[in-house]
RNA sequence: GCCAACGUUGCACAGCUGGUAGUGCUCCUGAUUUGUAAUCAGGUGGUCGGGAGUUCAAAUCUCUCCGUUGGCUCCA
């Protein structure tokens, strides 16, 4: 006999020999896909030889969702092999919501997928066993023999000799640690999503693999859930809205990834700019403004040219200059040379308005006296998205940065980082975006990457960190997120499918006001050097509004929407004093829209819906003899015979104040 | 940039294995003057992303370019 203790500090005892799994079933019921013996994850079939812990991993748990879609992935292969038994798996690990796996095959459709998918469906009626058999290297190289993917992961992964686990699940054998589910029949709630392609080993030089993803959860609910949550984000799809609430448009014949602002989103824009700006004003900000291009040599000195070379538009030179250099037989890669030495001078569309903005600075003398001198500029900037990155207005090549550079005192930077962490949050608080988190980005490993001596990068490194903890919110230090020229603070917030989009940051810069020698009179009479901010609240006007779209599905607050209040006539009757309310409205500052057609009220309410309006008001003959007006919301709810006069100052209120909720029609009424 | 799929009127879509395009909404014109999610009737609108090729004949097949989508890689 030997003793199993469990979590709940009791004590089974059993005959050596019997399974994880029968005991998990006595002790906890059933749910369990696994089993921790003595703190390692195994499988249930696992034999308890001799005393040890006992824990089950339940399928509903993180790590039970782990094995199930590892188990699926399997599964998974199992059926493309069977499919295609040319294809040739390479690596299959799980994912949130599901998993993936790659192999080396050729193109698959969509009936591809729906079959694979139907293959699954069938293995898993089989109930096929899922086993685990440990071999040494000399008989796993001969099993893998046809395969060099998996040659080269026991090559990379296994020490020299050494042998490892298979799992086999009928005909289908595949190199893996585990643990897995103990047969196919656990595996009820997945469905395959999608094809694309991928790299071995994620380097675009080597082979090029077929990757299969699909999802898979421990419930029928959960996986519902999932695809329902995808239906109603495919519908607040940014893109979507943005044609269909006439937001913005991107045209090819403009460019790729190059948005073009429409009258209704430029307003949201506006309204976004305007609400910043008094904040600006309120923190003593000065506005600048600046061109979109810069002489090449700017860029050097800043290192933007050489650091970001690849990723910018190429630089613009003169045409006699050009004309000279072709005269005298000079190829493409000689000016690209030409200009990365210096020798020939270019103009460049900016990557970033840094550089203007200290200039601005380097214009005229500065003592201690004048810091911190904060300049701010929605500055437009550009920069050469690979193509297939682009997307919407999240991912583009032209786009406006809220932008501001603060020039402050060593002593100075903690009490203004804080100021600019404030205005992020005063505008995540309004806007009622409170799934972020917070990141510190640190310099990475790759010295290459970045500009300034180490000393300079450890006090910038110190002043975020520092910054971050004050906050009073959780925040991860990550490495390699640093911009070339400093360490950042980003807010990083989480949209309704859990992706995660880079708005606002924060950045401590030691090292541009070095390159560009920017001094200022200490108190001292010695000359100084300022340290920069950078900071991007909103970060790009762009990005911003493509994600404030999603995140209030079109239905932007009243003080955002792009029309605020559409009226609806009930007949031709009523269009004088339609035309009176709107007049009035108008010279509120209230964006309004008058129906006046000869539809039925209740065609006009279903072709206005679709614009999002903050209200409708409804007018016909007992409104026009009361001045009254009849308010219906998003929402459907209505009430009426509300005063003009009532009505205005109602609205105005909840203009004014920003609110996110519509209350102008109460139900009490 | 890489791989795959896709690209038909302002929008959403039909058009199977090749025989010069259809529907709904929008829009316009009539009729209707309407009380909270579609009044009726008529009409306009497309050289089927661009170019080239195969064919007696191409939206439909091939090539190429452009663009979109999903991933991969990248993001100051």
């Amino acid at each position: 006999m030997v003793e199993v203790s469990l979590p709940n500090g009791t004590i089974h005892e059993i005959a050596a020999g019997v399974s994880a799994g029968d005991v998990i079933k006595d002790a906890f019921g059933r749910g369990a896909v696994a089993a921790i013996i003595n703190g390692e994850p195994c499988d249930l079939s696992t034999p308890i030889e001799e005393s040890c812990t006992l824990d089950q991993i339940h399928s509903e748990s993180d790590e039970g969702l782990h094995v199930l879609r590892h188990s699926c992935a399997h599964l998974l292969a199992q059926a493309v092999t069977q499919l295609h038994p040319e294809a040739k798996p390479t690596i299959g690990p799980p994912i949130e919501h599901g998993f993936y796996y790659d192999f080396e095959m050729g193109p698959l459709g969509e009936e591809d997928l729906r079959e694979i998918e139907k293959k699954m469906k069938y293995i898993v009626k089989q109930n096929l066993q899922i086993s685990r058999e440990e071999h040494d290297s000399e008989s796993l190289r001969q099993m893998f023999a046809d395969n060099q993917f998996k040659i080269e992961i026991m090559d990379d992964k296994l020490d020299d000799g050494a042998g490892s686990s298979v799992y086999r699940q009928g005909e289908f054998v595949d190199l893996c640690r585990g643990p897995h589910v103990p047969s196919t029949s656990y595996l009820r709630h997945f469905k395959l999503t999608s094809t694309s392609t991928a790299f071995w080993r994620a380097d675009s030089n080597r082979e090029h693999l077929v990757r299969i993803y699909g999802m898979c959860y421990a419930t029928k609910e959960d996986l519902q859930a999932r695809e329902t949550l995808l239906r109603e984000a495919a519908l607040r799809d940014h893109r979507k809205l943005g044609k269909d609430l006439q937001l913005f448009h991107i045209d090819e014949m403009v460019g790729q990834g190059l948005v073009l602002w429409t009258p209704r989103g430029s307003v949201v824009r506006q309204e976004l700019q305007n609400f910043i700006g008094e904040h600006l004003r309120r923190q003593g900000y000065s506005q600048v403004f600046t061109p979109h291009i810069g002489k090449l040599d700017l860029y050097r000195t800043s290192g933007h040219f050489p650091y970001y070379q690849d990723s910018q538009y190429p630089p613009l030179v003169e045409r006699d200059l050009m004309a000279k250099l072709a005269d005298d037989g000079c190829s493409c890669s000689e000016l690209s040379n030409l200009m990365e030495e210096g020798e020939i001078d270019g103009y460049l569309l900016k990557p970033m308005n840094c550089p203007h903005h200290i200039r601005i600075y380097s214009s005229q003398p500065h003592s201690y006296r004048d810091l911190p001198l904060r300049f701010a500029e929605f500055g437009t900037v550009y920069r050469w998205e690979q193509s297939g990155e682009i997307s919407g207005m999240t991912r583009v090549r032209g786009f406006t940065q809220d932008d501001a550079h603060l020039f402050v005192t060593e002593d100075q930077i903690a009490e203004e980082v804080l100021g600019c962490i404030e205005l992020v949050q005063v505008i995540f608080g309004v806007l009622g975006m409170d799934d972020y988190r917070v990141r510190v980005g640190l310099r990475g490993e790759d010295s290459s990457k970045y500009v300034g001596q180490s000393e300079k990068w450890d006090k910038a490194e110190e002043a975020c960190r520092s910054a971050a903890a004050s906050l009073g919110v959780p925040f991860t230090e990550e490495e390699g997120e640093a911009a070339f020229y400093g360490p950042k603070i980003d807010f990083v917030v989480r949209d309704v499918l859990g992706r995660e989009w880079q708005l606002g940051t924060v950045q401590v810069d030691y090292n541009l006001p070095e390159r560009f020698d920017l001094e200022y009179a200490g108190a001292d009479g010695e000359k100084h050097r300022p340290v920069m901010i950078h900071r991007a609240p909103f970060g790009s006007m762009e990005r911003f509004c493509g994600v404030l779209i999603e995140h209030f599905a079109g239905k932007f607050p009243t003080w955002l929407s792009p029309t605020q209040i559409h009226i609806l006539t009930i007949s031709e009757k009523h269009i004088d004093y339609a035309n009176e309310v709107s007049e009035e409205l108008k010279v509120l500052g209230v964006r309004v829209e008058v129906d006046d057609s000869d539809n039925t009220i209740g065609k006009k309410i279903r072709t206005h819906r679709k614009m999002q309006p903050s209200y409708m008001l409804v007018l016909g003959d007992e409104e026009a003899s009361s001045r009254t007006v009849s308010i219906r919301n998003r929402a459907g709810d209505q009430v009426q015979g509300v005063p003009l006069d009532n009505f205005m100052a109602n609205l105005l209120a909840e203009i004014s104040t920003r609110s996110s909720e519509q209350k102008l029609v109460s139900k009490l009424d």
